[in-house]
DNA sequence: CACCCGATTATCT
DNA sequence: GATAATCGGGTGT
């Protein structure tokens, strides 16, 4: 079978482009099982794109740290964060040759396989809470500090990404939530469905009312 | 569904 | 010592 694993070409341009182009590819998580391998998966429907020195909002924009280093290498790489105590997000370091560091939060995922796994792993039922969420989605997906500096573009990682072949959807922008400075950018990046006149977003995506001041990109 | 709030800790100044 | 790219539970409409 021929792989179509997002290679590292794909990370290494312009943030918001890589942002915009991950929202309805697989995301797939191996998990040792029991001598088995378990693999969870799911389409990507909502990310939002970090950049670099002109982005208040960046981890990146304070410079070169222990943390956020992730962010200054190469594209196709794991950036993990613990934030609030509580959680972590993931994202993926993505920039173009001009840039010197960025990266991709993926804020939520519609579950597709191992959501079984999903559920014992978030500690709930329903189906529309399981990766609705940046938090939420590390949670159902098991994936936390240990996987910071994978390569996702590598077969053998733990985590990688997946193209879609069956991709008749639409993406939308809007302003990026949960952060303070820099509120104004539509660098939130959603999966909908367009139908005769009439935009549906995603229904697994992780707000409800900030998802209507949206432009179509 | 909207709004409010408390929990909890790694990371950086 | 302050902050934070969040979540879930509570209350009210």
């Amino acid at each position: 079978m021929i792989s179509n694993i997002l290679k590292r070409s794909f990370f290494e341009r312009d943030t918001c482009i890589v942002a915009k182009e991950l929202v309805g590819k697989y995301l797939v998580r191996k998990l040792q099982r029991e001598e088995k391998i378990l693999k969870l998966s799911g389409i990507i429907v909502e990310t939002e794109a970090y950049g670099y020195i002109d982005d208040k909002a960046s981890h990146a924009f304070i410079g070169l740290t222990k943390r956020n280093s992730v962010m200054f290498g190469r594209g196709g790489f794991v950036y993990i964060y613990f934030t609030y105590g509580n959680h972590y997000c993931f994202n993926i370091s993505a920039h173009g040759p001009a840039m010197n560091a960025g990266a991709i939060l993926i804020r939520a995922i519609e579950p597709v396989n191992g959501i079984e796994q999903m559920k014992k792993f978030r500690n709930k039922n329903e189906l529309l809470n399981l990766a609705s969420g940046p938090g939420k989605l590390t949670q159902a997906f098991s994936i936390n500090a240990k996987h910071n500096g994978n390569d996702v573009t590598n077969y053998n990682s733990d985590v990688y990404l997946e193209e879609n072949q069956s991709q008749a959807s639409i993406v939308i922008c809007t302003k990026r939530i949960g952060i303070r400075k820099d509120i104004e950018r539509y660098w939130r990046f959603l999966l909908a469905e367009k139908e005769r006149n009439s935009i549906y977003i995603n229904k697994y995506v992780s707000k409800k009312k900030e998802n209507q001041d949206y432009k179509i990109c």
